[in-house]
DNA sequence: TTTGCGATGTAAGTTGAGGTTACATATTGG
DNA sequence: CCAATATGTAACCTCAACTTACATCGCAAA
């Protein structure tokens, strides 16, 4: 790292505060500096890089090309660093503890459970966002999540909490009591899709190569998928963790598990994570040790 | 963003140089500062903070979690403007271009026609790097990558430069001309498996689910499983876009083909690209646009 | 066209953050 | 126990980054 090629902190601060604010008087404003500091500033940046960062043809808040960039990273840069040491300083204790969850894990295990936590630490708030896309883990954002997959997040720690293969399950009042070969056999069935969630999306869409000749798919989100199975509508894809009542109970049978014994994870930066954010994952912890491990 | 919650950069700069270093004299030497001033930085950081980031109890180098979090959080930052602004500056202009690709594409596509752009652009230099996985791209790291997905990558532009799908194939002297009904009736055959690129892995390891009581499967570089295909020595998975020529002269027949259209993209950040790395980019853009667009 | 106003550029002077030097105070190995 | 080496602290110094003041520019209303 050649820490003399860096240009001078408080130029980059000045250019950026001008990209998000469009003029200069903003900018001064935003910094608790003058409109000069900041013109002056940019105009030693400038002469400092030899390229122009501030296009003065265009009406007022114009930057070049290179001047975005250099503002984008500049912010991305500092926003970065403020989150973290917010975070380090305690100053965002009370902000509420984010969790992204898949939608199946929200359903099935997190919401009955949610009171337990929130009896424990009733000063915590919690937000809960159950989508499908794992979304950027960083200060000042998301705290954790829980996915699916085989625990290989690069850059990320992740803490296996529930094993769990993929299971094909149906009711038997649509397929009966008999033996299948092969997933192949099932083409006769209509099949349950979960909307793109990482617990039975890929799978399906890779065997949807071999089923595309099938009756049908429906596809719906997935608290609603095993309900639809239980009611025999069709052949649903789910995690084999949540549905061993539903076998026990005869509503639904495993037609074919896979081989692979990937599960859900818990997954969240190396490094400190901050006092309300580490309560929950603690409790998290403690309670899906108790009832699986 | 709220301004006022940065810390001061010099001190951060303090910080990131002892944990570089290991020690204020030697962060000092490489600032170009006496060991003094590092100290006197750390301490105000601390002070304002109001938390100790570095260990005074350990021997020396010794820093907090809070302490190294900061540090690392601080150099990446400060490392991607440092990168940025050498772009933009244009004193890394004769850094080589660096690409990552797929083996497969490396082998099939880009190494066969090297010679056309070395000739083109005699003064620029070029690494090649044939990785199974995508690495980050960023300024004075990597400049682009070919990658084979869906073309949805997060946080980057994504350019779709050859389509292909996913196709198994064999040699008619392993499987003779006739058809076969799925997938599942391959694992009377032995398999050839790419060592996890993202061509074919996925795949394979999906349908690796219903293939386990196969013969066997060998797994081994992209290039050379082409090679093993022709041979008769297996089953191989590739993408469709490279076996024309074999399908053509008949040593190779297509057994199954994916019905997902996925292809080849040229991925890179969005924003301004440095002159050579564009250079790059549009000679494979037209090379490819005249062969296969 | 003139007038007025808000934004930006430039010059000159001021100030405190960030440095220095100097010395005291650990810590370590021979 | 004594160099030798690293860190903490104090007192002072200096210039980068600011301010204030004024010139300039572009534009819209009179």
């Amino acid at each position: 790292m050649d820490w003399s090629a860096l240009p001078p902190m408080t130029a980059l601060r000045a250019l950026a505060a001008y990209a998000d604010t469009g003029s200069m008087t903003a900018a001064g404003a935003r910094l608790n500096v003058s409109h000069a500091a900041i013109s002056q500033q940019i105009k030693g940046l400038e002469d400092r890089m030899g390229l122009s960062l501030i296009d003065r043809a265009r009406g007022k808040g114009g930057l070049t090309p290179e001047g975005h960039a250099l503002a984008e990273t500049t912010l991305d840069a500092f926003a970065n660093i403020a989150m973290l040491s917010a975070e380090l300083t305690g100053r965002d204790a009370e902000r509420p503890i984010q969790v992204s969850t898949t939608p199946t894990f929200a359903s099935s295990w997190l919401m009955p459970r949610l009171a337990g936590f929130r009896q424990k630490h009733p000063e915590l708030s919690l937000m809960v966002d159950p989508t499908p896309e794992l979304r950027e883990i960083k200060p000042g954002g998301l705290d954790m999540a829980v996915r699916y997959g085989s625990g290989n997040w690069p850059g990320l720690e992740a803490d296996l909490i529930v094993e769990s293969t993929i299971a094909i399950v149906a009711s038997p009042d649509l397929v009966g009591t008999g033996d299948f070969e092969s997933p192949g056999d099932l083409t006769q069935f209509h099949w349950l899709q979960e909307l793109g969630t990482s617990e039975a999306s890929e799978f399906l869409s890779r065997y949807g190569a071999v089923l595309n000749t099938a009756k049908g798919l429906t596809s719906l989100p997935g608290n609603l998928l095993l309900e639809a199975a239980r009611a025999g509508q069709g052949i649903g894809v789910a995690a084999r963790a949540f549905i061993q009542p539903d076998v026990d109970s005869g509503r639904l049978r495993i037609l074919f598990e896979d081989t692979r014994n990937d599960g859900y994870y818990l997954v969240y930066r190396p490094g400190v994570m901050r006092p309300s954010a580490r309560a929950l994952y603690r409790w998290i912890k403690s309670e899906t040790e108790a009832e699986f491990g």
